[in-house]
DNA sequence: CGATTCCCCTGGGCGC
DNA sequence: TGCGCCCAGGGGAATC
């Protein structure tokens, strides 16, 4: 399951390999992901360049000067650059063929079991609409704690489903917010709207904490996220309270508990987090 | 506008 | 060993 740091991981996986590069042909086996895969994909893609890889969000832009390939991975996409030869999967939905290089050819390939993920277009100069009305990217110095207090005033909802709302805060997945309400002391089913500036400011901390610690490992196992199924970045062991239903909180030893919102299971420890 | 629910999809785990 | 069942979840879309 990609979150934030799995994205940028691969974006730096990918990056030196096609930067620069230009693509030869667009082969596309399952033109249907989550969405349509849009013709200019395959009309205009191919004897571009390759100039620049960039992350928004949960999203990858491939640009060149025609447009820009926008990818997203959904729960079990995978982006790799393989040989030309590599057999091809059950689920290899997309291969971005490359110009030979000194080390030879290479695809860049999009693999995606469940289809969550899509790949579409976005013209020269424009915005996606998908990428409008995103909040601010976690590691930078427009998220804090002050922007969740504003936003978060007189809002009801639970505010562990306000840390995931897009429109707050972008990659802030299932699993890394429960782990950030755990490290802030926070209970996630509290209203967004009760919590006190001083707690966001230390929520917005320990998300920025988590999340660049997440990537800084996730650059030391790069070899290990293309396992489509592992936890890539983030360990079972280190988790506090993700998935740990029952079991002893490592802070205090009480009970981990969990309950549903918004449709994900959500963790926390009564304890530690009021 | 905000809150809530639904839905896309398939592999893995489990019970029988 | 095989089969049916349930679950996971990013996040847009629809509904309330």
């Amino acid at each position: 399951m990609p979150e934030l740091p799995e994205v940028e991981t691969t974006r730096r996986g990918i990056a030196p390999h096609l930067i620069g590069r230009r693509i030869t042909s667009v082969v596309l086996r399952r033109p249907d992901l989550r969405w349509p895969i849009p013709p200019e994909v395959g009309a205009l893609l191919p004897g571009q360049r390759i100039e620049e890889v960039e992350r928004r969000a949960k999203y990858l832009l491939l640009h060149t000067q025609v447009g820009s390939a926008l990818l997203h991975l959904g729960m079990t996409g995978v982006l790799r650059v393989l040989p030309p030869d590599a057999p091809v999967g059950k689920h290899d939905h997309v291969d971005i063929a490359l110009e030979a290089t000194t080390v030879g050819a290479r695809i860049l390939r999009f693999t995606d079991a469940r289809r969550f993920g899509c790949l579409l277009w976005q013209p020269p100069g424009t915005t996606h609409e998908l990428l409008e009305n995103l909040g601010p990217e976690p590691l930078t110095d427009a998220f804090d704690g002050d922007l969740l207090w504003h936003l978060s005033r007189g809002r009801t909802a639970a505010v562990k489903l306000f840390l995931m709302d897009n429109a707050v805060v972008v990659g802030v997945g299932n699993i890394y917010a429960s782990e950030a309400l755990f490290a802030a002391g926070i209970d996630p089913r509290r209203a967004a709207g009760s919590v006190s500036r001083a707690r966001y400011a230390r929520l917005a901390a320990e998300v920025k904490r988590i999340l660049a610690w997440a990537i800084e490992r996730g650059g030391t196992t790069l070899r290990d996220f293309i396992n489509p199924d592992g936890m890539p970045g983030y360990f079972v062991r280190e988790l506090q309270v993700y998935g740990r239903e029952g079991e002893p909180c490592r802070t205090c030893g009480t009970a981990i508990r969990q309950v549903v919102l918004g449709q994900r299971s959500t963790f926390w420890c009564p304890r530690c987090q009021k």
